[in-house]
DNA sequence: ATGGTTTTTACTGCGTC
DNA sequence: GACGCGGTAAAAACCAT
């Protein structure tokens, strides 16, 4: 049982089996029901991953930014002024005093009014974090989306946009900015939108806020990304990554989805090492179909020749 | 909108356990 | 027979123009 999210994306805290709550183990990153014994591998622990074994985990680690964090946003304070005009002892006041405090009530329904604004953007910033904890991404990349979004309100590109819209959008620039591999199709999913929808999003957030083109994440970080969701061995890895890095041919990887390469990669590697993961693993853990897999792997043998000491076929 | 490219869907056949 | 694998044709999705 690998599929931990629901159809609208979010993961379980209830045992889909019998209906009690789950137990984390945040070591393992499961989730275990108490009382059928029903397992899922939900991100349990939100918290940075110290262990870095791999691609992805290195960049997860970055830590940068600036130290007060950019998605809440205020400090929480605020104070209302009573509208009776009496002072603390109960007693009225007296005329001048009663004209200052009027002065006062009239600055504060000014800044309440930047405060509303403020309100939207504090919306959008908490469904950030949201987001973020769904798709268990480290911190430093919901503080990008959390600055990518400011700016573009102050840029006006925010304005009368939809929330989630926006906040996928922001999202998955900051993924691709942090160097940490979540497609598009996942980061709407998290957010419960139509991957179609989110593009329009993020092609509008590219054009006007964000302009210097920031490139996918390579077919290293989707073989990371692949190994560590799918808990393969690292020494899988490690060839693939191998592999990929004498095979990265314009040949072979113009105008192919990256996934699907970094899926053959993996499966090669995985037979190669005797480990022989069923292709149909391999795929359904990178999202594409076993025929691209078969695909992409035909390709990279008839272009090259892929020799192991434990002997493969050529 | 369109046309070219890639991916998916659906199906078939083969060998093995 | 079930399973993993390899292949193909056609539909669907994607992308640049």
């Amino acid at each position: 049982m690998w599929e931990t999210k629901t159809d609208d994306g979010f993961f379980r805290t209830n045992c889909p089996v019998c209906g009690n709550k789950l137990i984390g183990d945040s070591e393992k990153g499961e989730q275990v029901c108490p009382s059928c014994g029903f397992v899922t591998t939900g991100p349990v622990d939100e918290g940075p991953e110290w262990k870095a074994i791999d691609l992805e985990e290195k960049s997860k680690r970055v830590r940068v930014g600036s130290p007060t964090t950019l998605t809440l946003h205020d400090l929480g304070l605020s104070t209302d002024i009573s509208t009776e005009m009496r002072d603390s002892h109960g007693k009225y006041l007296d005329p001048a005093m009663r004209a200052t405090v009027e002065k006062m009530k009239k600055w504060q329904s000014r800044i309440r009014t930047i405060n509303s604004q403020e309100r939207g953007l504090s919306i959008v910033l908490s469904r950030i974090s949201e987001v973020c904890n769904n798709l268990s991404l480290p911190r430093n990349v919901a503080e990008t989306a959390a600055l990518i979004y400011r700016t573009s309100v102050k840029l006006k590109v925010a304005k009368s946009k939809s929330i989630m819209g926006m906040t996928a959008a922001t999202v998955y620039l900051a993924c691709r900015k942090c160097g940490v591999s979540r497609t598009l199709k996942e980061v709407a999913r998290a957010a419960g939108l139509e991957k179609g929808n989110v593009a329009k999003y993020f092609r509008l957030i590219l054009k006007d806020v964000e302009k210097n083109y920031i490139p996918p994440p390579s077919v290293e970080k989707h073989i990371s990304k692949l190994v560590n969701l799918a808990k393969i061995d690292p020494r899988v890895e490690h060839l693939a990554l191998n592999v990929s890095r004498q095979t990265n041919d314009s040949k072979i990887s113009s105008g192919k989805a990256p996934a699907g390469l970094a899926a053959a990669y993996v499966y090669m590697s995985s037979v190669m090492l005797g480990e022989h993961l069923p292709q149909r693993e391999v795929a359904e853990f990178a999202e594409v179909t076993e025929v691209t897999v078969r695909n992409r792997c035909r390709e990279l043998l008839d272009n090259y020749i892929i020799r192991q000491k434990l002997g493969w076929k050529e």
